[in-house]
DNA sequence: GGGTAATGGTTGTATTTGTAACCAACAAGA
DNA sequence: TCTTGTTGGTTACAAATACAACCATTACCC
């Protein structure tokens, strides 16, 4: 019997709190748009952040492209997201939400909103802080898009997430 | 443009510093053993934990008892992992590592605890202590086995997980 | 004791995801 | 211009996961 503790072990301790968190989030998009994690994901990124292509969603969510070419389909399927080819180059596409997605998108920032805010309710300002921040920079945000914290314990690819 | 930001979205936060900070471990445990993560979160509780059944299991980790059944197949092929029927109820099984299974676990704890010390080695004292404090909260754990801060939006099950 | 529900565990099937391979368009150098 | 490499994106197939149904055993209780 080890001294060992799974529950301060950091990946465990985050994958759980990860899956704890989502749960009740997960299950308004999933019922209210039939949504997968991917597809809010994508949506949200174009919400916040403007029109762009799938490789730049990517690279900002640390997506596969597999990934969000799935979910660019599905979205695209539910009118909630248009496509509009690059003419300087035709390789890309960039993505705008619909009216519709837009619609989608606004409801479901409203419910994150709430869903953080009770999330936090029993942390202190203090608290919230450090665990933003400690978070931030595991997750390696903040230098740019490349890792920051957690190299790899013999390397891996660095540019092909997961 | 919403002023809602992903990188502060916690649900969204914590899944990105998990997958991040599980990405060097998981590529251990892969490529050493050939596990899954269901498997290693099996092999560690009865490494750390001590003899139990998968039921137990399932509780202490929040897993489906379908991911246990499986994740405990696997262990036994690999020979990590053996069963003995409880004579006073026939329905449980009472699951122990064997020598072999200990080897492993052994090892993955040093790993895991080399790991574990890379992610926080950027991290003060105080700021870890908070981290894993709120973590622990936020996953719900701590208070028994039951949920802590997170109610769900409109209710979820609250004994089967996922 | 007999019926009904609860528990421990497994299996089957549909979804989702990972991985590799692929295609088309562009870039850069010989 | 050829050719080699890179980038943006899709598709095919294998692996993993979720979900429901299932079986056996035990618990409850009339």
């Amino acid at each position: 019997m080890s001294e060992f503790d799974l529950r301060t072990f950091l990946p465990y301790l985050l994958n759980q709190a990860a899956e704890e968190t989502s749960l009740g989030f997960s299950r308004v998009y999933k019922d209210r748009y039939g949504m997968l994690r991917t597809e809010w994901r994508v949506l949200f990124h174009l919400g916040r952040y403007g029109d762009m292509t799938a490789a730049e969603i990517g690279r900002r969510a640390k997506m596969h492209k597999t990934k969000i070419s799935r979910a660019v389909a599905a979205l695209e399927a539910k009118r909630f997201v248009t496509r509009r080819e690059d003419s300087a180059d035709r390789r890309r596409e960039t993505l705008t939400l619909s009216a519709q997605g837009r619609r989608a998108f606004d409801d479901l920032v409203v419910v994150a909103e709430a869903h953080d805010t009770r999330l936090t309710a029993n942390l202190s300002a203090g608290e919230r802080a450090v665990l933003i921040d400690c978070l931030q920079r595991l997750a390696g945000f903040g230098n740019g898009v490349e890792r920051a914290l957690s190299p790899a314990i013999d390397g891996y690819k660095q540019d092909e997430y997961q």
